[in-house]
DNA sequence: CTGAAAGCGCTAACAG
DNA sequence: CTGTTAGCGCTTTCAG
């Protein structure tokens, strides 16, 4: 490995210089720079990292810690985010915590002890703790599920959506919709339950039927079969995800029902599948590219500016696409 | 930020002694082990990475740099390598170079400074050059496709996968199966054009039609409406990944074509919504996550025995799994 | 078994 | 404008 001292040697000028040379800082002299820059070139020299955040206290990484990578609206986010990342210099480190509260604090403490610049987070749960990253002077935005803790969030209406979605599935005439949820501890998949809760009460004359399952294909199965096989069925369902959708459709099938008339489907998540499934999938679409941009942003925003401001947190929407699959055409 | 020498303090020992007792080595009374272990939880203390990684050259991290994190082919290979580098101590840093020279160039010197301990890398082009790594003593194993350096790798039989698939349509009855592959510069693009070629050959009175494009959406869905505009037209299509199966999906609704009586499909890649599209798809499987596995396998020993022993090179194979869609049902 | 001291490669403060 | 010096936080000789 060569090192910096190798390249003053090679340039006849001090560490320093090379050092200020090819960090571009002002005052230095032409002459010197170039041919450090020259020697540097010959030697094949590259800064090491290491060594520099060791000095400096700080590093042009970015950790982004998603909860499941095989979930399309969780790498809409990741685009999103190297995007702006990209345009101020940072480079992206992905990291899966694969909906496993270990694993997402295993990252988080590689992101503290390898001092990344910012995180961006969506958290397992709400009780996720970051106060290790803020006391390391870490900031942190969190996307998608909010956190018990005061940090910068961006997050989406929930809610609302799952609730017009719910109404829709009624407008379009199903008797009975049920509701597919993530799990208990997510706030997305409690948010979601809600939305749905709330257009069956207002509703009326309908009572409510759900299930919590993992935010997974083989949860939004499992789930499926089991409402299914209840006493009083569903004839239509809202899925909170897209990967559970996947697990309706492959019961759904399996039992040979097809949607549009045995049943009404509809899910979060505008999948770029969701428009070719055999019933087109009508969604309730995430903003997800512009969820990570405006993470990257408000997390570059408080890595310039470090005087701890108070939170702020941004609240997408989502917006309904309908497609054929919840609606009746029987 | 609390140091060792807080803990050395706090506990009244040497910041050496704090260091071998948290590291678990042998001859360390165990009074003052015990003495730093709670001074150390005490103080909250978390070991500085970077300043550890500076003194020892070398860290726990591996990178895992993909070529496009919304394939998922990607986020199948990521779990196997997640997988096994878990269960060897490792975190895994995985870098999306988003089908991008330039992106890729940047991970790999992220991953050089930063010194990780060693890369899985799905290379864009096989003329990607890993000499710095390999001077900087980081080994590398490749996947998916090959590399001109002489590197471990773990790929797949593209070719006899590709073969086979176009066999079948033919033996289906498809008069005239054209290929959609991806651009001319990745092996794997050229491997299944080629597989597809051979079969074409053999199977004498039809003549190639082909087509490359970027692997993705807009590739498959670009080259698609060419091929349908050609004066000849075909009526089966092979498509070399699952991301530019579903720009073909798209054209082929687009156009109200029919799958499995107007046209047969048949693409690279068991994506979990394969089985789910209008017509079941299907595929040449690919084991993603052994993939991923065996490349983190490889990996890990290489890191262990860094002694130089020549490269080796696994090749996987593919399965056929054949649904509807490039079934005749007319 | 423990502590003092050196040093990983770099940048920033300080003289010159 | 440049060089010398110090030091980021840790691990690892080397003495004791």
């Amino acid at each position: 490995m060569v090192k910096i001292s190798d390249v003053a040697r090679e340039a006849g000028v001090s560490a320093a210089t090379v050092s200020r040379a090819l960090n571009r800082q002002p005052n230095v002299n032409p002459d010197y720079a170039e041919r450090v820059r020259a020697a540097a070139e010959r030697l094949g020299y590259r800064p090491n990292g290491i060594a520099r955040s060791l000095r400096k206290q700080s590093t042009n990484l970015l950790a982004l810690i998603i909860s499941d990578v095989a979930n399309p609206f969780f790498t809409a986010v990741t685009r999103g985010v190297e995007d702006i990342a990209q345009q101020n210099g940072y480079s992206i480190l992905l990291c899966n915590a694969d909906e496993d509260a270990a694993k997402e604090a295993t990252y988080l403490e590689v992101a503290e002890q390898h001092q990344v610049a910012g995180v961006v987070l969506s958290p397992h749960a709400a009780d996720t703790d970051i106060s290790r990253l803020a006391a390391a002077g870490i900031p942190v935005v969190v996307i998608d599920r909010p956190l018990d803790a005061a940090v910068d969030s961006v997050l989406v209406n929930s809610f609302d959506g799952a609730k017009s979605a719910t109404e829709h599935l009624l407008d379009e005439g199903w008797k009975r919709p049920a509701c597919i949820t993530g799990p208990e501890d997510a706030e997305t998949a409690r948010q979601r339950l809600n939305g749905y809760l709330k257009a069956i009460e207002e509703y009326g004359s309908v009572g409510p039927l759900y299930r919590h399952a993992p935010f997974r294909q083989g949860g939004g199965r499992q789930a499926t079969s089991q409402l299914l096989d209840s006493p009083e069925p569903p004839d239509a369902l809202f899925v909170a995800n897209s990967q559970m959708a996947l697990g309706v459709l492959d019961e759904l099938a399996r039992r040979r029902m097809v949607i549009g008339t045995d049943i009404g489907v509809i899910t979060f998540d505008d999948a770029p599948w969701a428009p070719f499934v055999n019933s087109p999938l009508s969604v309730v679409a995430q903003p997800a590219y512009d969820i990570g941009a405006q993470a990257a942003q408000l997390l570059t925003e408080r890595i310039g500016h470090s005087a701890p401001s108070s939170p702020r947190t941004l609240t997408l929407s989502t917006h309904l696409i309908v497609r054929d699959s919840s609606r009746r055409s029987a």
